[in-house]
DNA sequence: CACTTGACCTGTCCGC
DNA sequence: TGCGGACAGGTCAAGT
């Protein structure tokens, strides 16, 4: 599922639903879901109380009482849906979810000790949860790598200039997925901010201006900060930490919206391939050729 | 090296 | 209706 607005959300929902909360009890379907072994986890991870949750890039972080952490990556399909003691009566509008669950999908289950629930479901299985002491989070491979958050105050359009001329001899849309260059894009944001900018992601960035990156910087952060604000965006599995769904795909301009008008010139938009990956262009505002 | 392509999985949708 | 293939919001390993 989830690019930054989708994860920053799950993790704005988990801080209020539970931080305080005490684990008591954790199952799981396959190493792959959650690789530690089960001596760590009945040391370090039962009767821990959830200190804090942050959000790095694209991966949630868990802070608990016995300073471990449980890192999480929900990758394409991954959710973390908290459900109360009271589970919702029929008729509520998260009725269907979340009261179904534990379901098919569902790969790992946080029992806490006032009896509620936080299951990690993954129909796809590329997400996972691993636990860490604190001081090794950052020791992480990705950790390591990953570039700059972007709604930070230090994510000026210089910095974002200079990240992407490392990658001159790629396009300009495989620059800005590149974790490395800055954190938590995802293929939603990119077709969004581009469209914004104006330019074509099949451009090698070599060919993008400096005044066009710095227009690109801009509308990155525009689209992320309304992303956000709608409470990410739901195109199929995502869902936040009640189990609710967001609403930016609504404000999209281009991503999913192939065959329909572009908001700016009303050309039909067209839906092709960059980076391997399915690419929502108006062929009016973003010229391949320049 | 830098960059691109496949692989990881399951489910859904579309064309025959 | 059934079946095969393409595709899906991410990231890594392997290939060129």
């Amino acid at each position: 599922m989830p690019e930054l607005p989708e994860v920053e959300t799950v993790k704005r929902g988990l801080e209020k639903l539970i931080v305080g909360k005490k684990i008591a009890s954790v199952d799981h379907d396959t190493p792959k879901s959650f690789p530690n072994d089960s001596a760590a986890v009945e040391e370090f991870l039962l009767g821990a109380e959830v200190r804090e949750v942050k959000r790095r890039a694209k991966v949630l972080l868990i802070e608990l009482s016995t300073d471990y952490t449980l890192m999480v990556h929900l990758k394409m399909t991954g959710q973390l849906v908290y459900v109360g003691k009271e589970r919702f009566g029929a008729g509520h509008p998260n009725d269907s979810l979340v009261s179904n669950l534990p379901d098919r999908s569902t790969r790992v289950t946080f029992g806490f000790e006032d009896e509620s629930h936080l299951y990690f479901n993954d129909q796809r299985k590329f997400g996972w949860i691993k636990l860490l002491p604190n001081d090794l989070v950052s020791e992480d491979p990705f950790m390591q790598k990953v570039g700059p958050e972007p709604l930070h105050d230090s994510f000026t359009a210089d910095v974002f200039i200079e990240q992407v001329r490392r990658r001159k001899g790629t396009s300009i849309k495989a620059a800005i997925l590149d974790q490395t260059v800055l954190a938590g894009i995802g293929n939603i944001y990119a077709d969004e901010g581009l469209w914004g900018a104006q330019i074509h992601p099949a451009r090698r960035v070599a060919d993008v201006s400096d005044a066009e990156l710095e227009k690109l910087h801009e509308e990155l952060i525009y689209v992320l900060n309304l992303s956000i604000e709608k409470g990410g965006s739901t195109d199929k599995n995502y869902v936040n930490a009640e189990g609710k769904r967001g609403s930016y795909i609504d404000f999209a301009r281009v991503f999913r919206r192939e065959g329909k008008e572009c908001p700016r010139c009303g050309t039909i938009i067209e839906k092709t391939k960059v980076a391997g990956r399915g690419t929502h262009t108006c062929p009016t505002c973003q010229i391949l050729t320049n």
